[in-house]
DNA sequence: ACATACTTTAGAATAATTATAAAGTAGTTA
DNA sequence: TAACTACTTTATAATTATTCTAAAGTATGT
């Protein structure tokens, strides 16, 4: 085992999750690119499954983003269509919504001048900023 | 046909559809109140079905949902358990939301200091905070 | 009251996701 | 290294939210 498969692999581990074969390409695909990446199980299914001989199975794509998720490698959110998206950019961060399009906005572009108190015996746990979008005129 | 009905009944009718009597009980339900409402179909259903001797369909639930959102009658919104809610309160406005409870923050509660530029070609339609809570330990 | 286009409804179909249980594999132990 | 045990993978079934379909019913203009 290379070097390279080392990051991969903590990221399985911590996330209670043996370093199987199938785990550690999906972890792999996923982290291994220079940008932020965007995607729902099932586009990461086809695009994983399209250049594969031998499928990997639904279960094991939802089984490993769910476990990922868990650990705090991935971050799930929803658009208004009934599907979970996942964003491999977990630090705190707003987006753009352009007709089912996600763009990341880095957390510092947007400050507040006012934000409100959270009720009684809540604290806030995290902010973040939708911006939807539309074409100009 | 009371004057009461008449808000509802504009309601359906600027929503393209034909005040039926399933429509206008269900737009009395939702807007006939003081509060903002947030809800989902299957929870609007069960809610207005319980007291009812003739069940309205799922279908009519559904399609009055559809049509009075189109019209901008109700705002449509996702928590990451891919199904859809909806608000009764159409103005812009933001949510705390606390383990699936949704709570509104009136748009004036929330002011920025900085916001990024829309994308070339795009602008900005709107722009919605969530801020989730936690229990205070 | 008639005609017609729009509605309602039960039930089938679909899409995303979760559950099941049999066959396979990783990691430990002898 | 062999054997064991617990964890995995997989195909498939089940579930949930939602949409579709087509037959029977109703609002609205004349």
């Amino acid at each position: 085992m290379n070097n390279k498969n080392k990051t991969f692999i903590d990221k399985l581990r911590s996330s209670g999750l043996r370093p199987t074969n199938q785990r550690v390409e999906i972890s792999k695909f996923l982290f291994n690119r220079k940008k932020t990446f965007h995607f729902t199980v099932e586009e990461l299914k086809n695009s994983m499954n399209l250049k594969r001989s031998k499928k990997i199975s639904t279960a094991t794509f939802y089984n490993t983003v769910h476990a990922l998720k868990s650990a705090g490698h991935l971050k799930e959110f929803s658009l208004e269509n009934n599907t979970s998206y996942y964003d491999t950019n977990i630090t705190s961060h707003h987006h753009f919504f352009d007709n089912g399009k996600v763009i990341d906005i880095k957390s510092d572009k947007i400050t507040f001048q006012k934000l409100p108190e959270a009720p009684k015996g809540k604290k806030i746990k995290n902010v973040e900023v939708v911006i939807r979008l539309e074409n100009n005129n």
